[in-house]
DNA sequence: AATGAATGAGCCTTCATTCAT
DNA sequence: CATGAATGAAGGCTCATTCAT
């Protein structure tokens, strides 16, 4: 029962009736979350804090919630989703494999520092889920890293990109940049996510001529 | 008063003057604390469960660290330290820069690895630390990260390596790539150290090939 | 408003009109409050477990009954007027006294041992009920012991049983062993109520033997 | 370690060092406990509530005990103790077997109504208890009621008492009686402790005459 | 230098009940 | 009649820290 609104996503409709007035109190929890879950820590904000941000009454978090970690484990899920649609526009581009890895490279940084709370969470705090939702994560965002190692091997088997270094290890490497962002990226910083993506792409490209 | 035993880090004396039999109780809850708050995070880690762990009681610990978070910090500096010395050895060393980058390069993922929960705790617990504390020590890790970055930028104005990428984000995608480490390497996995050490080494040299 | 319903008792008709298909809403509270309290205690039933368990709604619940110690009153009432059912076949039967109170008591413990959760809920949770409603309770089923005692009474005036012992103190001896049969009996267990009751009311009327 | 102290039972040191001026806290709590959990109940008593009543605080309470729970099982220790203490000083007196079962009946009965709260936290709350805690406190209350039975037995074997009636029908018969003092027995009340188990000694040994 | 009993604020969660629909 | 989302007041419990010894 609790958390089967959640489920539902941003689609549940609004009870108390208006025009769509104010959002949902799921969504109005998640939104708060993201953001405190990212500035304190999931530990270091308690539920009190949760509710309080969200302008909703604990009794309401838990009536869609069975708890403080459930909320955790729907703010992963969004990520995720929202992972997967990015990735997805890439994937099914057109023109040679250069043109399209260079394009999710990009892509993946500038959607990264778009988010970035959601990373900063998702590094920081996946630890706190359950073993089997860790692992469920884990598996999900693992899927989103195939895709992109996927756009490497098919550079490798036409011989467009070198072979000497095995594409897991490329794309280990240029995620875990990417997710480093997090910790070191700022907003109002000198440069954007679409020149720190340019930067790292060609980076990226460059590291895997041929030799 | 309290935390001046461990200003002066391993090198006190053994309190009760046996012949060295057993470590200090700093070191003891250094080496516990390390592997608590890397396997469970600093939060889920109770002061009860640290000092069991070192075999120490509560008045021992608050007799040499003020607070709990006081331990935490204990362990950063020690971090930061060995990082330090571990770079220093590369630096000096002769050669054209290529051989010492990759060196540096090498060795990096090597010491990372040799110590992943130090840099587990390194980057899901530094928000802990208060505002002042964290700024000490990312300015020490941004230290260790220039000393990289000045490699790379020697070899630029050699013109052994590209100039159309700042040495910053280089630098930053490197580092980014060998702190992610904690994210997923595991010491029972296929690869060792050197190993990805090497990999990642080569993509990074090729990626600076100049066009 | 609320317990109207109940106040009529299994009698009330099955709204929405069915063919008697499915027991009325107040009864099969009844019948799931009986089985949980007994179980688990009245207050580790939450309120959700119990219209769960009656497959309603808690509205509903709270359309028949004013709260939750309204269902456990609901079912103290039933208990007693089963109880009263019982004992009235007993008490205007035919035959000596000594064959009267045999019956009963060999009847008391039978009722007893087939509405085990009853007498459970009765002697774990009477203190649960508001004082008015204890004392409403209490004096029901004193009335119930009352009518043993005259039996016992009876005989006494008639010299059958022994006059050295008030009848209070035999009823009272007699009715705490049978309400305790809920701490211990066991339907599965090697004696049934019939023999149980043989026993007791074979020590119970020994015990009478005048001296 | 919590709970440690209650082990220890009252034998337990005056910590603050006093001549013995306040009682230790764990011996507070357990007289705070059995009379609140006597008066309303285990679940209408509130951590707070007792702490209160106890004038000790949370803390404290949970430095001794590792749960609510807690408290109430080592009540139910303090009393199997109690009762095995009572029962030895009537098992190993000398005389025939009809003296020695009158005086173990009144005084199981007398050291009854003196723990009146006692028996009424034994069979309201039993059910609170884990199912092994439950089982345990069960088989050491059997044990109790064994060397009753044992008395009686022995008088059968004797031909002192009636040898249709199992013994074990006979103790529990009695011990249900006994048991349920604490739901009618009042301090106040016409008859004591002494009468009322002089009747009810008196009419078991009438109800074991031989045939 | 070391102990561990005691503190007390704050945590997450439960739950009987209400009320707009 | 019936629904179930929302309320809000406790509830039991944890834990970093202190302090008399």
């Amino acid at each position: 029962m609790a958390e089967s609104a959640a489920e539902t996503g941003a689609a549940g409709g609004q009870p108390g009736g208006g025009a769509g007035a104010c959002p949902a109190v799921p969504d109005r929890l998640l939104a708060a979350a993201t953001r405190l879950f990212a500035d304190r820590g999931f530990e270091r904000t308690s539920v009190q804090d949760l509710v309080d941000a969200a302008g909703v009454t604990k009794g309401a978090m838990y009536h869609y919630f069975a708890s403080k970690e459930d909320v955790l484990f729907a703010v992963f899920r969004r990520v995720i989703a929202t992972q997967m649609r990015n990735l997805d526009a890439c994937a099914t581009a057109e023109g040679p494999v250069r043109e399209r890895l260079r394009a999710a490279a990009v892509d993946v940084v500038e959607s990264t520092v778009q988010n970035l709370d959601d990373m900063v969470i998702y590094f920081r705090s996946l630890h706190v889920l359950s073993l089997d939702r860790q692992d469920q994560v884990r598996a999900e965002r693992r899927q989103y890293q195939d895709r992109f190692r996927a756009l490497i091997e098919e550079g490798q088997s036409q011989r467009v990109f070198r072979t000497d270094v095995p594409a897991d290890m490329v794309a280990s490497q240029y995620f875990g940049a990417v997710n480093h962002l997090g910790m070191w990226y700022r907003p109002d910083g000198e440069l954007g996510g679409a020149e720190i993506g340019g930067y790292y792409a060609d980076l990226l490209l460059t590291g895997l001529r041929p030799a």
